[in-house]
RNA sequence: AGGACUAUAGCUCAGUUGGUUAGAGCGCUACCUUGACAUGGUAGAGGUCCCCAGUUCGAAUCUGGGUAGUCCUACCA
């Protein structure tokens, strides 16, 4: 074995082999786990938050496969309609096509090319991760089964009047020229203005003043709203003012939307530019003036020195034109929230067009009741309180998209405005009796991306057939996503599900942090700070980072910036640290927090963890191999350490048990962490050199210390592999054998459960008593400066029998750890040296002094031990001296607390003792 | 505007039903190449648990108020 850990040259042999030898296929049993992959976007590339998002579904899949659940993790990608297309269009832009002169047919051959090219990357990526996912099931949202469901789910909906087609303002992307849904909408703060306009009053005397941030929406005006209890205005409402620019005169309405202390009190209408002006105008009965084309440019209903003018072109035109004419009073500075589309970054207009919607409302309901029943639970909890907040008020779901790459519509429309409903044209033809005299034709438009994967757990699964991988594996145990998308697809997945299949998708939605930088940044590729999981793995130079990070941009100027910023944190490039060093970083730091900061400095920490790891099994295979290990059932003896050892894994065995039911896997990477580290390696294998460097030591003995060296190691490399799949496969190939144990993978072995009898708290104390007598005599030698390799004489003092008793058994352990020469037992009555001393309870742990300790050092050590003493003592005898505590608590906290102070009393006497007869010398 | 969450060591974070000497990792200081590991070992320093009030014998923990930050939802043209 190599002296270092190195992780690249085992993780993808043994990847390679666990999938070659099809062991993440689902291997029977009675308890079905299921986890269904949230679809990444085919053409995209993890990141961060996915490689965080896959670890730990990897260690829960992992963890009940080896507990003998048949076990399924379905994977798969979707094709992400909006992004997939944008990608596709500038890929041809830059060859110079314009995708309509390609034409539908030929462009979408163009998207699946590219979707062939690039769907390698997510896989590979996945794999890399090691994530246990079955690719014998790898689907996709627009594979033809997938399709069926799809259009299965539309004509059913359709058909029960949860689907319907209407003429709605919905939000237009002038840009990308479709509509997008309300979660699709990103409204943020920005700068802008506030223009006051005079409209005059019909009868010519006078006018009044409007106030709108969008002047261009003016010439779609169909009336002036005032409050109706607004005195100001009174006696205009149901007069006429004059639309300046426009020949028209448009009502002064009373509506009580009106806020009245808001600019002047008087509100443009327009209702084809407006959510809540085409709310007011469906009350009022006004007309609805359209004035803008697909791409937000003023159209033909409008006068006509503005059509064809570009909506912010309008803008200031009509500014201008309207100051000109002596109408504009004023402008003032405002912060707006402007609403962009969350793909093309460009301001979205509310646009009258003809969509498909989905019934939210009635879908709703259901699906309410699922969470409120406890038929699925969110942890952690609080996020129940979100999902029902949107639930409670949802809107209708705008399903239609402007596309050409997704699922199409299945409607079809003659020439007179009919459509119908059907899963073909002929379909649609027999069921209506349409002859061949009719024309007729598809529906231009697809469907939002979000509805097929809405479908995701049951499509996948075979639906609408009844398969029996549907019977198994669903409803899936459990969704493991992120906050961000409880309303995009948790919510939308419990509707359908709910009403297709009459259960729930899953039992459980566990919600994680969102991963950021070691600022705090959310990670986004325009502000360049992404960090590929992979570039973790296997490392990367800075000029490859940087390259990485200003590649493809949409905004080419912030370059500079990003390369600046990516040499001042990341001067050195990253090193590579392996998949098990940074799985084992993203359980440290999945807790129950919103945002998860991702610092580089733990996934170092981790990977030394690797390699303390690998060492440990290193020594133990050196003191184990082609030695008698006790796996034939030869008689054994086991020493306390041997003893102490094996309860500690049951405890942790529990701990990590308890920590993964609950999610917890920042506290179940801890109790491992912990136990390895800080017992397994400190403590146990310290321990275990006595004996197995004792040429007195009898057979019995060594083999019992090799027996336990290997059965912990073997066992705790199960217990760890969830979590390091890897390290703990290579490890335990040649350690299971020693330990009796085979098998032809670590991943199909069985987990290791807490076997509470095996705990052993006789094991436990005597080894924290011999632990505290080892560390007292190491503070000693710290503190005063004693070289480390000289060997001490020790005396032990004050102990009793039992004290007594744990010398005699481990003297030859303490000698080893603390470096002595020798331990001598002082008698009672026997005279102490002059020494350094520790407490351990009462026993009193004396090193002494002459020729070793300096005095005032050792009197400066026991005056801060003294003051620490005396400083706790206060505290406690405060506590006891206040009656109603005495009262009051329960007598157990009383006891606990009396106890406490008599020890530490005894500890501070005989240490100012000990003071005293230093200062003597 | 409404709501949620967060505030603990220099940094990143744990802290179960109130009773701990408030913990871990990283970083820091000193010493150490001892026969698994310098990606290591040993020892150590470092905290007004954001502030105020309350409940309680007892509060990092519970309640109320405040401050700061993050986010979500809805928005005033």
């Amino acid at each position: 074995m190599d002296k270092t850990f190195q992780p690249a040259t085992i993780e993808t042999r043994w990847y390679q082999e666990w999938e070659d030898s099809g062991y993440f296929a689902p291997q029977g049993g009675d308890r079905a786990y299921s986890i269904m992959i949230p679809p990444p976007n085919v053409t995209g590339s993890l990141h961060m938050g996915h490689g965080f998002q896959e670890a730990i579904m990897d260690a829960l899949i992992r963890y009940h496969r080896m507990l003998g659940y048949n076990t399924l993790w379905q994977v798969g990608t979707d094709h992400a309609g909006i992004a997939t297309q944008m990608v596709v269009e500038r890929q041809l832009e830059a060859e110079g096509i314009d995708r309509h002169d390609l034409g539908r047919e030929k462009f979408v051959e163009k998207v699946w090319e590219w979707k062939e090219q690039s769907g390698g990357t997510i896989t590979r990526q996945l794999r890399r991760l090691g994530s246990s996912l079955d690719w014998s099931r790898e689907r996709f949202t627009m594979d033809p089964g997938l399709s069926l469901a799809v259009q299965e789910v539309f004509i059913r909906l359709y058909r029960e009047g949860l689907i319907y087609r209407g003429q709605r303002l919905v939000n237009w992307d002038p840009v990308l020229h479709t509509a997008i849904s309300d979660l699709e909408v990103l409204s943020q703060e920005e700068k802008g203005h506030l223009w006051h306009f005079h409209y005059p009053l019909a009868g010519g005397e006078g006018h009044l003043t409007v106030a709108t941030t969008r002047p261009e929406t003016m010439l779609g005006d169909t009336a002036v709203a005032v409050h109706p209890e607004d005195e100001r205005y009174a006696h205009l409402i149901g007069r006429t003012v004059s639309l300046p620019l426009c020949d028209r005169e448009i009502p002064v309405i009373a509506d009580d939307y009106v806020d009245r202390e808001f600019g002047t009190g008087c509100v443009k209408i327009t209702p084809a530019h407006d959510f809540n002006d085409y709310e007011m105008g469906k009350r009022h009965g006004l007309p609805m003036i359209n004035i803008l084309d697909d791409n937000a440019a003023i159209n033909a209903n409008a006068p006509a020195p503005y059509r064809g003018l570009d909506r912010f072109e309008a803008r200031q035109r009509i500014v201008a034109d309207l100051e000109s004419m002596g109408l504009l009073e004023k402008v003032e500075d405002h912060t707006l929230k402007v609403p962009r589309g969350d793909r093309s970054g460009v301001v979205i207009e509310p646009y009258l067009t003809n969509q498909w919607y989905v019934d939210a409302r009635e879908l709703a309901k259901p699906a309410i009741a699922a969470v409120e029943d406890g038929d699925i639970r969110f942890v952690p909890k609080q996020w129940e309180n979100t999902y029902f907040a949107w639930m409670r008020d949802i809107q209708d779901w705008c399903i239609s998209r402007q596309l050409w790459w997704g699922h199409r519509i299945p409607a079809w429309y003659d020439d007179d405005g009919n459509f119908y409903v059907g899963e073909s044209e002929a379909a649609v033809r027999e069921e209506h009796g349409l002859g061949d005299e009719t024309s007729l034709r598809q529906d231009e438009d697809v469907l939002d991306t979000w509805f097929s994967s809405a479908l995701w757990t049951f499509s996948t699964l075979g639906w609408p057939e009844e398969t029996e991988e549907l019977a198994t594996f669903h409803p899936s145990s459990v969704l493991v996503t992120g906050f961000d998308i409880i309303f995009f697809w948790v919510a939308r997945m419990i509707m359908m599900t709910l009403h297709f299949r009459r259960e729930v998708p899953f039992h459980t939605v566990y919600v994680h942090g969102l991963v950021r930088d070691g600022e705090g940044q959310k990670m986004s590729k325009s502000k360049g700070n992404v960090i590929d999981p992979i570039d973790l793995i296997d490392g990367i130079d800075l000029e490859g980072l940087i390259a990485k990070r200003t590649a493809g941009m949409m905004q080419p100027q912030l370059a500079e910036k990003i390369e600046g910023s990516t040499r001042r944190q990341f001067p050195e490039g990253i090193n590579a640290y392996g998949t098990d060093a940074l799985r084992f970083t993203y359980y440290s730091l999945a807790s129950t927090g919103r945002d998860i900061k991702f610092d580089i400095g733990r996934i170092e920490g981790y990977r030394n963890f690797c390699n303390k790891i690998w060492n440990a099994a290193r020594y133990v295979l050196m003191n184990c191999e082609n030695e008698d290990c006790g796996s034939e059932g030869e008689a054994l003896q086991l020493s306390l350490a041997d003893r102490w050892i094996e309860s500690k894994l049951q405890e942790t065995c529990a701990d990590v048990a308890r920590a993964v039911e609950n999610y917890r896997f920042d506290l179940a990477s801890q109790a491992l962490y912990e136990f390895i580290w800080n017992e397994y390696c400190d403590w146990y294998l310290e321990l275990s050199k006595p004996v197995l460097w004792d040429e007195n030591a009898s057979v019995e003995e060594k083999r019992g210390t090799r027996r336990t060296l290997i059965t912990v190691l073997e066992t705790w490399l199960r217990l760890l592999h969830p979590f390091m799949p890897f390290i703990t496969e290579e490890v335990w190939q040649t350690v299971a054998p020693l330990a009796g144990k085979s098998g032809p993978t670590i991943m199909l072995q069985p987990y290791p459960l807490a076997r509470d009898k095996a705990v052993d708290n006789a094991a436990n104390a005597d080894i924290e008593w011999l632990k505290g007598v080892i560390v007292g005599i190491r503070n000693i030698r710290g503190e005063m400066g004693i070289p480390p390799g000289k060997k001490l004489t020790v005396l032990l003092g004050n102990g009793d029998a039992r004290d007594k008793m744990r010398l005699e058994q481990n003297a030859p352990f303490l000698e080893k750890l603390a470096k002595l020469a020798a331990i001598k037992w002082l008698g009672e009555g026997e005279e102490a040296p002059v020494a350094a001393t520790a407490l351990v309870g009462e026993l009193e742990i004396l090193v002494p002094m002459a020729g070793l300790i300096d005095k005032d050092a050792e009197l400066a050590r026991l005056s801060r031990e003294v003051e620490k003493l005396e400083k706790d003592l206060t505290r406690i005898r405060g506590k006891l001296g206040n009656a109603s505590f005495v009262d009051k608590a329960p007598a157990d906290v009383v006891a606990k607390e009396r106890e406490k102070m008599q020890a530490q009393q005894q500890a501070l006497e005989k240490l100012q003792e000990q003071e005293q007869r230093i200062r003597q010398l």
